[in-house]
DNA sequence: AAGATTCCTGTACACTGGACAATAACACGA
DNA sequence: TCGTGTTATTGTCCAGTGTACAGGAATCTT
């Protein structure tokens, strides 16, 4: 699987990103490094270069671009708005966690690659504006459905430490049945229910224990708030002072364009 | 601020913690290393590793708490449960924004220090229960609150590139400005309003441009969608065979406990 | 046949996280 | 006052990293 090479101009960009993201999922990102790449195709590492200038972080951005080729569901007038968008989270996710070592990739950088994406955010448009949102409005409902998607499944897979888990699930699961009842009685209240299965409190990331009905809960809420938010156009708007009440803290604010 | 050291018995877990938090900022996460942690208190590299077992990823993990220390509002019974958490998701975004570097820590990590964010689980269980969640369906009702509040605002701190930002910029510019108008006719259409403002298609990460006016609405989207998601307890729950109708695509489904 | 181009081999460098042993400074009981 | 043990830090070391750069061989062009 790796020998066969030592021809000459054999080695192409595409094999070189077949073989990153194979890598990738076999030994990690923190661990990713284009010698066990170059190890893997039976070349020098310098060779990696030539096809991908820019070295790592371009590699890097290629194998993200690659993960999600094809999750854009198409645009057919026959499906509702609403179902294309929960299509398209689940298939998003789909794709990710086929390759969850790549989760930080697509959530934690700004991909550069945004020709590739293009149709998906062309998609999420065409599905917003037959939700109705037209005008600056757009934007933000754009945004929203971006961040949604991504962040929640960047955070589900983000990795748990590596060093000896069980230790490390042990001390995790005692840290929060020795909470303190008095101070902090909603958690305690719930502590057998969340578990596992809540973020900041789960000793197993979305690998070992996946959160599909937490992500499809989470796609419903935002949707429908989507929905209703149409309606009424949310903050910002021509008039629109008290628009949501504020509560206290919050220094900085200002600056949204 | 880095010489008065080298006395005996002086060097601190806080101190080392502050210092590495510095360096964070100074030189982004890609750069940071201990060494120049210890440089910073004029200290040998492996001298760190006495007040911080577990080396690096410890001392990450230390520096994420640090960063959300005190972000949780009071739980005042005067505040409606949705302005508490508008308070929180507006808190958390300036508290990070305070050191964007770090927010790959948050976003993309399962933050192992449970013990730190106790009291903001229990807020937002607080909250949630005020908003009438209960039994099962306020564990996805919480992990959507996380997942949105820590999601955002991890993609838009999500770091560009550093190498020379102005070519990069231009190329990507280039890029959304030179897509198909055909085949991508929703993207073109609102290509000029997007611009700098959107994932994906924008040139600059939070830190240039920050994000205040779709963060909001993000929030009031997700906070309306929880409000009529108590109402009408999302696909689970007892009876629930349909619940709302899917698309196509999506292979692997269950196992959601 | 000769030259230019393309692709890859090698070498080199400055840097990383971390294991480990030696060593200095202190605390404290005798 | 003197050991003596614990604590904190210094050094040394190693395997491994990304990538700049100088060549050299295979292939294509003329």
């Amino acid at each position: 699987m790796s020998k066969p090479k030592s021809r000459r101009g054999d080695l192409t960009r595409d094999q070189i990103v077949t073989a990153a993201l194979a890598c990738l999922d076999r030994s990690g990102l923190e661990a990713f490094s284009l010698r066990e790449v170059a190890r893997e195709l039976g070349v020098f590492p310098t060779a990696l270069y030539w096809h991908v200038p820019g070295g790592r972080n371009v590699l890097l951005a290629e194998i993200a671009a690659r993960v999600l080729d094809g999750v854009t569901p198409s645009c057919s007038p026959d499906v509702s708005w609403d179902d294309w968008l929960l299509d398209l989270f689940e298939r998003y996710r789909v794709a990710v966690r086929a390759h969850p070592n790549a989760a930080p990739l697509l959530g934690a950088r700004l991909v550069s690659n945004s020709g590739v994406q293009a149709e998906m955010v062309d998609g999420i448009l065409w599905a917003l504006e037959r939700a109705g949102y037209e005008g600056a409005a757009i934007v933000d409902a754009y945004n929203a459905v971006v961040a949604g998607m991504v962040g929640f499944v960047t955070i589900e897979l983000a990795p748990a430490p590596d060093e000896d888990t069980a230790a490390w699930q042990a001390m995790q699961r005692d840290r929060v049945a020795g909470i303190d009842k008095e101070s902090h009685p909603a958690l305690v209240r719930h502590a057998e229910l969340l578990g596992r299965d809540a973020f900041i409190l789960r000793w197993e990331d979305g690998r070992a224990r996946p959160m599909d009905r937490s992500y499809r809960a989470f796609a419903a809420y935002l949707i429908a708030g989507l929905k209703a938010g149409h309606a009424t156009p949310p903050p910002h708007s021509p008039s629109a002072k008290k628009g949501t009440a504020r509560g206290k803290a919050s220094s900085s604010a200002s600056s949204g364009r």
